[in-house]
DNA sequence: GAAGTGATGATACAAAGTCCCATCACAGTA
DNA sequence: TACTGTGATGGGACTTTGTATCATCACTTC
């Protein structure tokens, strides 16, 4: 293989994507996954901060549609609602055609502690992205830590969910159930 | 210093939250640490199984706590009663002689991205401990996972409350506090 | 005082991640 | 065709993390 092929990150992905299920995250190394995208070392270090890295994609991405979604719903929208406007928004991202591509990253994530820190700091990103949008309507820290906590536990239920669902095409409507599962959930609690 | 010296492992602790605090996270290696305790890189792994975990000191401690306040708490008890039960248990973990200790940590967490990400991990394993422990009460898991984040909410927030707080005994009273302001925050969401 | 035990030191090693410089493919230009 | 610039890549040296193994020392016990 030649130089100058294009897409090197995305064949970097997937070339890390089939060793972690071939051999496990750890006993996988950087050079290795280099080699089978046809690059370097180096190369993967140009695209990558580190080896976890690799099955970051699109984390920026759903944090930027959480934000504009929570900021582009109606003034008169409370806190729960502005938080499914969020999840309407964050539904852009799963496509069916990357259905798949999820389903894989999970696999290799719950294998692997070190690729669950780095899900746990994603997460973490999530949280804030939820949070700072909605207080930047106003709304006060406690009740957004709150409504963010809520709209992660409705996405990621309707993550795991939609990954195994019969209808692919459906995210929207299965987070915005996940959202009302919570709510009944909520009244619950005391 | 000769060998035989007591207490390696806090020694160690003290050490890396020094440099930590004096050079940063990223620039201190792990050798300075072992040196500056008296003792060499072989004994820091023997104590902990990497670099970040010499400030994850106490965490198991905490999830015990939890899982047994809420074990003990009564059948009667509704969810957040149990949770409130939780932070009574964990309230003993946190006493006055160790508070500038945890205000060191939280100093260098705040300082170091590889820090924040094993912190994410660690409330992660936090909320497991709170939503498995009301699961084995009978609790769904929807409801059991809300439940979770508010439980480390509140502790995360009296954490920081009493960090700052004029009177260090009173951790007990600051977690519950937390907990009553994250109800009312509760009755604002929709 | 000899043998055993447990914590430590020392060394070698693999892999992650950083730096710096050489090299190659391609484009534009004459 | 030849020259030159640019950007992606290759390659190697280096530091640090983390693992594994063996040697060594202090202290105990008989």
């Amino acid at each position: 293989m030649s130089r100058w092929e294009p897409e090197a990150r995305e064949r970097l992905v997937r070339a890390a994507l089939d060793l972690f299920s071939e051999q496990g995250y750890d006993s996988t190394t950087v050079a290795e996954i280099a080699e089978r995208a046809g690059l370097t070392k180096s190369t993967f270090f140009r695209y990558f901060p580190d080896k976890r890295e690799v099955l970051a994609a699109g984390q920026d991405t759903l944090c930027k549609l959480i934000e504009e979604g929570i900021a582009a719903a109606p003034v008169s929208a409370s806190p729960l609602e502005a938080v499914a406007a969020a999840l309407d928004a964050a539904s852009t991202a799963f496509v069916p055609e990357r259905r798949d591509l999820g389903e894989r990253m999970e696999a290799a994530i719950a294998a692997s502690s070190e690729l669950q820190e780095r899900d746990a700091l994603k997460r973490l990103g999530l949280t804030n992205a939820f949070a700072k949008a909605l207080e930047n309507r106003g709304v006060d820290d406690m009740t957004a830590s709150l409504a963010a906590e809520l709209g992660v536990l409705a996405l990621k239920r309707a993550q795991s969910d939609w990954s195994k669902s019969a209808n692919p095409t459906a995210f929207r409507e299965i987070a915005h159930q996940s959202l009302k599962e919570l709510r009944t959930a909520n009244s619950k609690l005391s």
